[in-house]
DNA sequence: GTCTATACCAAGATAGAC
DNA sequence: GTCTATCTTGGTATAGAC
């Protein structure tokens, strides 16, 4: 006779996750509680805290997981040559990486104030990290002639807040393609940053 | 003799939502007390309810605010001749609104999800009007020749975002006064549509 | 109109049985 | 490893005195 209630532990903790994940990201960090992650997975509450110390700590892990990804990914990009090159890439990487992960992306920028001072600054710091990769390509850019950027930094949050954009619109269902939309969005940035 | 505890009536219902506006867009809407809002003006909890309903209709009328005061300033501007035109004056209007107003701004993209079934669709409704406004400036500025646009709704959706970027990082002790960050802007976006 | 006091409930987290 | 049960805290909202 089997057991009925039984330990899963291999799978609870990403199943945690994921479900916490998915809830952050639907109603905001604050507004979710510990129960509805239990309930969302089929345990009790009590059960999560052999996986988390505490709630903090699961939006700190998720959000620590999901940058941590994001730089490997880029940085695993084949190089490219030229200034042009490299931005062209970058937005494609960008556009792709983020409408795969959707529900990441937008507790990355909205769940942030959340974090507890000590959290806070090294998910910042990662955040700055990867600015840091579009930035040294525009300032590439800038110094060969190929790009014309009054402001690399100003440039740098701009692409991004534009790029970021795409999540808070795209229909996996829609009219759209990713590449259609990653081609739409290299063709603005492209002219942004013309010389 | 002057009463210690009395009545304000004109005065606190205004600083009632002015605290609940920079808790809100500080902390996020479901972080904030009802008490925290209530020592941040310095009275009791209780004394709130005769001013709001419940703390839903708090966010609700800051957003509703907001919004209405956003259109009726744009649509109270002076007319634009050519397309090129209205777009930079969209351009500075957006950008001088909004560094007025980083708290409101803020809560507006980021608490719509605390709207209750019944409210969302009000502030939606508001945001996609002013959306609007910039979407028919680029449909002319397509049709007359003046911009390239390949999708107007996503270059609206791509434009704002990037502007909405300024309030994440513009800093009023900084080095660019508002009328830099204005002209760095519309460079960007210039060229973005440029044909 | 604001106060104090409180009803009522849900939150995060823990203890101990199984 | 998960359960049930519970502790403690703090939330929204209301009642009635002043």
């Amino acid at each position: 006779m089997a057991r009925t209630q039984g330990s899963h532990s291999e799978i609870t903790g990403p199943r945690i996750r994921a479900a916490a994940l998915k809830l952050f990201a639907k109603h905001g960090y604050a507004a979710v509680s510990m129960r509805q992650i239990a309930s969302d997975v089929g345990v009790q509450a009590g059960a999560l805290y052999n996986y988390t110390p505490d709630k903090q700590a699961l939006l700190f892990t998720l959000l620590k997981t999901h940058m941590h990804e994001l730089l490997a990914a880029y940085d695993d990009l084949p190089a490219q040559g030229s200034a042009t090159a490299q931005l062209r890439s970058f937005v494609n990487f960008h556009i792709s990486f983020h409408l795969e992960r959707p529900d990441a992306v937008f507790i990355s920028y909205m769940e942030l104030r959340n974090l507890s001072p000590e959290n806070f600054p090294v998910i910042e710091s990662l955040r700055r990290t990867y600015e840091t990769r579009l930035q040294d390509i525009l300032s590439a850019g800038k110094q060969d002639g190929s790009f014309a950027v009054e402001d690399t930094k100003i440039t740098t949050w701009a692409v991004i807040a534009m790029l970021n954009g795409v999540i808070t619109w795209y229909n996996t269902e829609g009219r759209l393609s990713v590449e259609e939309v990653q081609s739409t969005y290299w063709e603005m940035v492209r002219k942004t940053v013309a010389a």
